[in-house]
DNA sequence: TTGACAGTCCGG
DNA sequence: CGGACTGTCAAC
């Protein structure tokens, strides 16, 4: 008799768990169900099933499991295959998978509640205080959380303090299992059986000519009737006749309207198909034809359009050729909060056959996603979203696209899994046998390398859509601007005249900086004191919109101070400038422009990113200022100049990337210029104007930019040319953690020779009060990986063997960038 | 990850 | 010595 079960956990354990099932459940389980089980004393979790046998543990007695929660399955073969590689290569636990790739709405927990003994007899002088207080709280509500206990007794641990109250049986103790996710209901209101007809409703008019309310939400009725034959919501009912719930309701008791209720998904599409054609260029048709020709060998095929050349329409006319052969696609994107206008576009096309998933949907949508997916719904043929919507159960997949491919967004860094979303979505769709598909106007180094070498199929379109030109970038020397005085705050004389030139012609403008805030260091010029996080090795940014300094790695903040913290003269000064800054100065240089700024501060809220967008489209704001934020896919036709404040900062980041994110990047902004007949422009502001990447972006030499940047990683040994784990190392107590990270290293060294490095601090080496260091294992191409992985397991457990490095917490991370 | 238990630190 | 808290270990 199959009467284990083998599960896993959501929580970073490498093993399998076995428990027993109750005779009436054997047969009812099938690997990809959830089932909720008992794990440690008390709690209960959800687990997945994975294989069900009939092998007794031989060392302990299995539990039963305690209850099943699916009737089949919802996770399919292919994609636990999927997530269990997931797990293997990027080194983590197929527990820690499974917590990143289910909808938490899926993820049940047992929460323990205190209630109280109704039987007890208590004698209240017996109790402690705050066995008092929980005893007290409990005479008003009949439950309480852990937590709450904890608020009332005002102490961190509480769990002796429960348990003594258990032992004196005064209160007792309950699992509580919360099913998260709730189908949502909705209430419509139809005509009763018996007023269908003609003459039944004359009289019934007349009935209630004393109820005029009555009369008012009928005759609504009737002309919401008239105009769609959909069901029709009593809440829509309410506002469009003007009535209370209550007066509908009293109809209902009368028998003249009837309730009925239908299960609604919470994300519906409700406008309509306007864009049913695409018509594709002649550059377009060719990179399609080039493309479907290499997705016939069966290759992942790279597609590189320069901005603005029309890859959206390529990957639409893929996605038209999946739907005829019923097959779903795809399309990932970096991040979806800054895709608003392509979620319209796709909608506009394929109407309600797109699904998004992604992080800023509540988890009722994304578990609503998550069923349509796994039912091969209408609803979800197109699937466009984040890294995390890899982890859906498709069923017919047939297409995986990869847009802005080279974004390195795509790369998940904490928590576990540190999964590449392009890497595991390559991944994805060879085991679908789909086909798969990147683009990029600026391809990564890795992608393009493949390509060359013939491991990618490769399709390039070099114009823009409409012949419309490239736009013309040129440097500005500050230093020279600088030592010469003609600066205005931040402005170069020749940005400051171009901004006002384009303002003129009433034409808007982007700038670009990528640091928020208003300044990132705040210096005393008597004493040079700088304010640092108390827990992070970084001085705190200047935020003047909230009169405060942050820590952009932990969130820790204190109020902007007026004098010195450290010899109390007020002679502090800002160095450095952010977007806040910049927004600042713009108000002062042009008090009647309109200007608005993007990024991580001004769009925390669900929609606060789609506003700034429509508000600069509708041309509300005549200039927007942002991180790379605005750099990412947009769409305006108005925009004529693109300005970047300081491309420096870009340069500098201590990254073997940094050169080619900088050329990314500052050709993705200046591609927002100019989308028009009228060429834009694009002013580069740099203490460092020669510098080759400067040079390589105002020529648009994509070539010579990946010759030399390949070549650099081929002299360094930097990815693609080699892979790389990086190994970091924490703990609060400095000396332990050097200790602990040069053991680590050398045990490496022994085992992998030449090929490791570190340990050394990174460039933020303590975060959150712990202290940080990196050990860099890199491994050649043409080396297997597992061999590798395998040394560094064994490594890892004789260093948990040794008691005093206990504390020190390990993170792996593979294809580290 | 959670919870229990042993060990440590601190004030009285 | 008791209470608060940390370190360590096992979980099926």
């Amino acid at each position: 008799m199959h009467n284990y079960l083998d599960v896993v956990l959501p929580i970073p354990l490498e093993r399998f768990f076995t428990y027993r099932l109750e005779p009436e459940d054997v047969g009812r389980v099938q690997p990809g169900m959830r089932v909720a089980v008992p794990f440690g004393k008390s709690k209960i979790y959800t687990a997945i099933a994975m294989e069900v046998h009939d092998r007794a543990p031989q060392a302990y007695d299995a539990k039963p499991i305690y209850q099943i929660l699916d009737d089949t399955p919802i996770i399919g073969k292919i994609q636990l295959k999927h997530w269990q590689w997931i797990g293997e290569y990027y080194m983590c636990t197929l527990g820690e998978v499974v917590r990143a790739a289910l909808p938490s709405a899926f993820l049940l927990e047992s929460e323990t509640l205190i209630l109280p003994n109704k039987e007890a007899e208590v004698d209240e002088l017996e109790l402690k205080d705050d066995e008092f207080l929980v005893y007290e709280a409990l005479r008003y509500q009949s439950a309480l959380k852990i937590e709450e206990i904890s608020a009332i007794v005002d102490k961190k641990y509480v769990i002796r303090l429960v348990n003594r109250l258990v032992q004196k049986g005064i209160v007792l103790q309950k699992e509580e299992l919360y099913e998260q996710y709730k189908p949502k209901w909705v209430t419509f209101i139809k005509l009763a059986a018996d007023y269908q007809e003609e003459h039944n409703l004359e009289e019934l008019l007349k009935e209630l000519s004393r109820a005029p309310k009555q009369i008012k939400v009928l005759l609504a009725l009737f002309q919401m009737r008239g105009r769609t034959n959909k069901p029709i919501r009593l809440k829509d009912l309410c506002n469009e006749s003007g009535a209370s719930r209550a007066v509908v309701k009293a109809l209902v008791k009368k028998s003249i309207l009837e309730e009925y209720q239908l299960r609604i998904d919470r994300v519906q599409f409700e406008g309509e198909v306007t864009k049913p054609n695409i018509i594709l260029n002649d550059h377009q048709k060719q990179a399609l034809g080039k493309i479907q020709d290499s997705f016939q060998e069966g290759k992942v095929t790279l597609l590189h359009g320069v901005t603005s050349s029309g890859k959206t329409e390529v990957y639409f006319k893929l996605i038209e050729d999946m739907l005829a052969q019923g097959k779903s696609t795809l399309y990932l994107v970096p991040e979806i909060a800054l895709t608003s206008q392509l979620i319209g576009r796709l909608q506009d096309h394929f109407g309600d056959k797109v699904a998004v998933y992604h992080s800023k949907y509540s988890i009722h949508e994304r578990a609503e996603v998550w069923n349509n997916v796994l039912a091969a719904s209408k609803k979800a043929q197109i699937v466009i979203g984040a890294r995390s919507s890899l982890f859906l159960p498709f069923q017919k997949l047939g297409l995986v696209l990869i847009d802005e491919e080279h974004e390195n967004s795509f790369k998940q860094f904490d928590p576990a899994p540190r999964y590449h979303a392009r890497d595991a979505a390559i991944v994805l769709a060879s085991m679908h046998k789909a086909n798969c598909l990147l683009g990029s106007a600026t391809p990564s180094i890795e992608s393009v390398e493949n390509a060359k070498k013939g491991k990618y199929g490769y399709a390039l379109i070099n114009h823009r859509f409409g012949d419309v030109m490239m736009p013309d970038i040129a440097l500005v020397d500050i230093k020279e601007a600088t030592r010469r005085k003609r600066m205005k705050g931040h402005f170069s004389e020749t940005l400051h005249d171009a901004i006002v030139e384009a303002l003129s012609e009433g034409e808007q403008i982007i700038l670009f900086q990528n640091r928020r805030g208003f300044a990132p260091i705040v210096e005393c010029t008597t004493c040079g004191h700088v304010p640092q996080c108390p827990n992070c090795d970084v001085s705190l940014t200047y935020h003047q919109f909230r009169n405060e300094m942050r820590c952009h790695y932990c969130g820790y903040h204190m109020a902007m101070q007026l004098s010195c913290l450290a010899c109390g003269n007020a002679t502090l000064d800002t160095k450095g400038f952010g977007t806040e800054q910049i927004e600042k100065e713009l108000h002062q240089l042009f008090p009647e422009t309109k200007v608005g700024r993007m990024d991580l501060d001004t769009t925390r809220g669900k929609y606060a990113y789609e506003k700034l967008i429509t508000s600069f489209e509708q041309q509300e704001l005549d200039i927007l200022v942002g991180t790379q934020m605005v750099a990412k896919g947009l769409d305006f036709r108005n925009v004529s100049l693109v300005g970047i404040l300081n491309a420096d900062t870009l340069l500098n980041f201590p990254d073997y990337r940094a050169h080619e994110r900088t050329f990314q990047l500052l050709t993705q902004v200046a591609g927002r210029a100019g989308r028009t007949q009228k060429r834009g422009k694009v002013l580069i502001q740099s203490y460092n104007p020669y510098h080759q990447i400067l040079q390589q972006v105002t020529t648009y030499d994509f070539e010579k930019m990946f010759e030399q940047q390949y070549y650099e990683r081929e002299q360094f040994k930097y990815p693609p040319v080699v892979r790389i784990i990086k190994i970091t190392l924490k703990d609060k107590d400095f000396n332990k953690l050097n200790e602990a990270a040069q053991w680590f290293a050398q045990s490496l060294r022994n085992v992998l020779g030449q090929t490791v490095l570190g340990p050394e601090y990174p460039p933020v080496s303590r975060i959150r009060r712990d202290y940080l260091k990196n050990i860099l294992v890199k491994i050649s191409r043409d080396q297997p990986l597992a061999p590798t992985k395998n040394s560094i397991k064994r490594i890892e457990k004789s260093f948990n063997a040794i008691s005093k490095y206990k504390s020190v917490r390990l993170v792996y991370n593979v294809d580290h960038i």
